[in-house]
DNA sequence: CTGTTAGCGCTTTCAT
DNA sequence: ATGAAAGCGCTAACAG
């Protein structure tokens, strides 16, 4: 039995106008204490609920955002859903959440979706549109932060916020730390092909590795999906064609995870015979055994900073958004976020 | 840069009313296959997106859904989620995601808030509200689900529906298998109090000590908060206590992991000195050492089976949800959902 | 301080 | 098969 009491029964109840009622609602305009005070006393007597719609309609601002990503079930992204809709939440907004599957042509679908739902901006996660769909999407929507992805050479740079995590650096670090404990065969099990996330980790180790003096081998390095069963199969692969490696560089915890049940399927023990790196840190890595080493991610940040950021945008256009000027043009803003190296067992 | 092209830039362009393009774009009433053609082209020429606020109020359907939970960054609500999002979406609804993190104050809130957005309807998970507050939220949504919690005697029986765990049964099972592997001590780390599932778990508990003709010890019952963290805690307390324990059924996967972690800083070993099982089956219950004998929980399932309720209750009633008669009143379904016992290495 | 007049962009009658 | 008129519930822009 939804609400059917509108602004309309509240002021003729109270014996007002509707504007009044409305000034009363949205705490603007001037109205004297005591004609508030009765609009409020009927307001509460009727449970009068304002209709977001209808206000949507005629102030062109829904009071709500959309926030698409490949899978909330995944730990990392579970916790950017949280950062980011308690972020929204605080200002008084609602999220749509969007599941893509890694699907882009899911992914362009809850985009139009969203469109359709006249949201006043959208946080998009790891996309994996390219350059162009992502720019036509961006043209279609009032305000957008990307997470987990760049998005280069904007032509008009309208607003585009980027909320990165450092991950060239994280590679880096952890390549570096295998190095300097005396490994000099470090396999990577690099992720999915299409993860912006796995190619920048890839670069921090073939950066680490040159930094070393090491030669790249291309042969240690090999694709495989972002769960545990990728990560087991391919660490059983990799190992199988290069016995010799000493240590394993994983896309992210979860192929680390699948990485220590292959070893224990090949009887090769963690860390002496094998030492694995994962990358994240998920609630996972420090209780599986041995405990990962790996490279901390803010995800919960990650996710709340880019919400403040689409939030900024937003309110930094008032109305015109479609009539830019110089003046209230969103600043075009990218924040890095710097993962934290983390020593545990698996790569003392 | 927001969608401006409307309805009737269509209509003008085509030179048709905006009746007709209205027809179009629903597929509904008759149109002569040219000037729907005609319309098709202008509207893809002119990427024209149909404004789902203007259609909601005119309407009074918003195909938005709300759906509560406690907090998406546990793994056993993202699987929920999950399950719900889909459903949802495949029947081309959108989903707002709002958690409580535990706080009635703030389940409140966000109920509030999903009423002004006019939502079609909510998915309430674990709702925290005592059954006076629910029947209140109930009675102010066109269709709601409870999820995790059931809610007797509604006065009218206005279709709320349920999704339930069997966790009496769960709980049951899992005592039942420790106390058929030889065990007469069993501890229960019961979780908190205010979880209706962790209540049901533990007449589970003692259901089965008293099939069993074992007495039941509330000194072996301890409440604990749903996490690693309040797990260890938990553990560490009972077993100091009670070092005469052989088994301990935990609330959760998460509580179980906690005591994991106890016994190894007691130095008890787990399942040698004593049984530990846990309950949802999340993806670390099988990663952790030793992996955990727990209760599977059918979660992506749960949120599925609730967004289908939602569903078939909102469409079920079209139009008239204010004057419901015998006939067009949602049935008051219960579905409730068996979990499965898992033996792992924690307690074989 | 308060009310009036117009819409916001769509769908619902009811005509034609 | 198509259109005209009215209205969904609210707020913007002016009055007064």
């Amino acid at each position: 039995m939804p609400n059917r009491v509108t602004m309309a029964d509240v002021a003729h109840e109270a014996g007002v106008s509707t504007m009044t009622v409305s000034r009363v609602v949205n705490n603007k305009g001037e109205v004297s204490p005591a004609t508030r005070q009765r609009v409020l006393d009927v307001i509460e007597r009727l449970r009068y609920r304002p209709s977001g719609i209808a206000r949507g309609l005629a102030t062109r601002r829904t009071r709500t955002l959309g926030l698409v990503i490949p899978d909330v079930a995944n730990p990392f992204f579970s916790d950017v859903t949280r950062g980011a809709e308690h972020v929204a939440y605080a200002q008084g907004y609602n999220v749509f959440l969007c599941n893509t599957e890694e699907d882009p042509q899911r992914e362009l679908a809850v985009l139009r979706s969203l469109e359709e739902k006249r949201v006043d901006g959208v946080v998009l996660c790891s996309s994996r549109l390219d350059d162009d769909e992502l720019r036509q999407v961006v043209s279609r929507h009032s305000a957008v932060v990307l997470v987990n992805r760049r998005l280069e050479s904007m032509d008009e740079q309208n607003g585009v916020g980027a909320v990165l995590v450092d991950d060239l650096s994280g590679g880096r670090m952890v390549t570096r730390h295998l190095l300097d404990t005396g490994h000099r065969a470090v396999g990577l099990l690099a992720g999915p092909p299409t993860s912006h996330s796995g190619r920048r980790r890839a670069e921090g180790y073939r950066a680490a590795l040159a930094d070393a003096g090491v030669q790249y081998d291309p042969a240690w390095v090999i694709a495989c999906p972002a769960d545990v069963d990728g990560g087991r199969r391919a660490a059983a692969g990799l190992l199988a064609a290069h016995p010799d490696l000493t240590a394993l560089f994983c896309y992210n915890d979860l192929v680390a995870v699948g990485a220590l049940h292959a070893c224990a399927e090949m009887g090769r023990r963690v860390p002496d015979d094998l030492a694995v790196v994962g990358f994240d840190d998920i609630l996972l890595a420090a209780l599986v055994t041995p405990p990962l080493t790996t490279c901390r991610v803010p995800r919960y940040e990650l996710g709340g900073q880019a919400m403040k950021l689409l939030l900024n945008q937003i309110d930094g256009c008032p109305e015109s958004s479609d009539q830019r000027t110089e003046a209230n043009r969103a600043p075009r803003v990218e924040i890095v976020l710097r993962p934290e190296f983390i020593v545990r067992a698996s790569a003392p």
